[in-house]
DNA sequence: TATTGTTATACTCTATAACTATA
DNA sequence: TATAGTTATAGAGTATAACAATA
């Protein structure tokens, strides 16, 4: 975690995303660990409250996670009661995946917490700086 | 691996930097393969050559990662013949680490192929970005 | 035949605990 | 007593294969 820093390893992109992505995971775990949730079960609530709730395969496709992970996510935060899978009654294969209000309500405080952690993780750029730097890896990740 | 972006999520800092982390490996990893080795010991290689040979523990502290994993890191690199444990004379408990001759040309040609793997990670930005982006990211990563 | 959810299983990466040999 | 290297083991997190239910 902890490293001694040598120069030429630490001008190397791979070893600044990584380090960006434990400081960021840090602080995230941190902020949300007070609503009982981590960073991916925060995504996986994202994912469901955005357009119509999915199927479980559809909200692992919206993820990027295989359906067979998703299970043991959805398992969670089902046993947490902040999701609920209901059969879907036009084909019964599907599980229809929802928030509870206790989810709806988890998501709203978590989000807060989330993007107060993203500020801190940012709070050595100035204000412009990080609206740059949030620009800057959207173009380098999206529109592929 | 291949979301569906959803907007909200895909706002996220978390989102981002993972979905970055894996783009870059990806590249990375395939200019790496013609010369046998992976990000992971391209780091190793590149802590290895910078400064006093390490003994195995100042290697793993140089990374950031535990003295076991650092073991099973040095087995491969030393049955590719890439790098060479030899007991150090005034303390018998410890390993000095060295390049080979094989690892230096390795090392020399992964370094170039690495940074091309960069190049086209940054190659949607401008040149002015791309030095920006290293910026930011060093400023939020180092000088906690 | 194909798809959804599930389980069993395995693989990768990492760490902790315990052993050994040295100090 | 403490440290370096090693091994055994375990825990995340992920995926593939196979199965039951349904289409």
């Amino acid at each position: 975690m902890s490293s001694t820093v040598t120069p030429e390893l630490s001008a190397r992109l791979g070893y600044l995303l990584k380090h960006a992505q434990e400081r960021l995971r840090g602080l995230t775990t941190a902020a949300l660990a007070p609503h009982g949730i981590d960073g991916r079960q925060l995504a996986v609530l994202l994912v469901l409250a955005e357009g119509e709730p999915p199927s479980q395969h559809e909200a692992a496709g919206r993820l990027g996670i295989d359906r067979t992970t998703m299970v043991g996510l959805l398992d969670a935060l089902e046993e947490k009661r902040l999701v609920a899978r209901r059969p879907d009654a036009r084909d019964r294969r599907r599980n229809v995946v929802a928030l509870t209000d206790t989810g709806r309500r988890t998501l709203a405080a978590a989000r807060t917490a989330s993007t107060e952690a993203e500020r801190r993780f940012l709070e050595r750029l100035t204000a412009s700086q990080a609206e740059q730097f949030r620009v800057l890896l959207r173009t380098v990740v999206l529109d592929a």
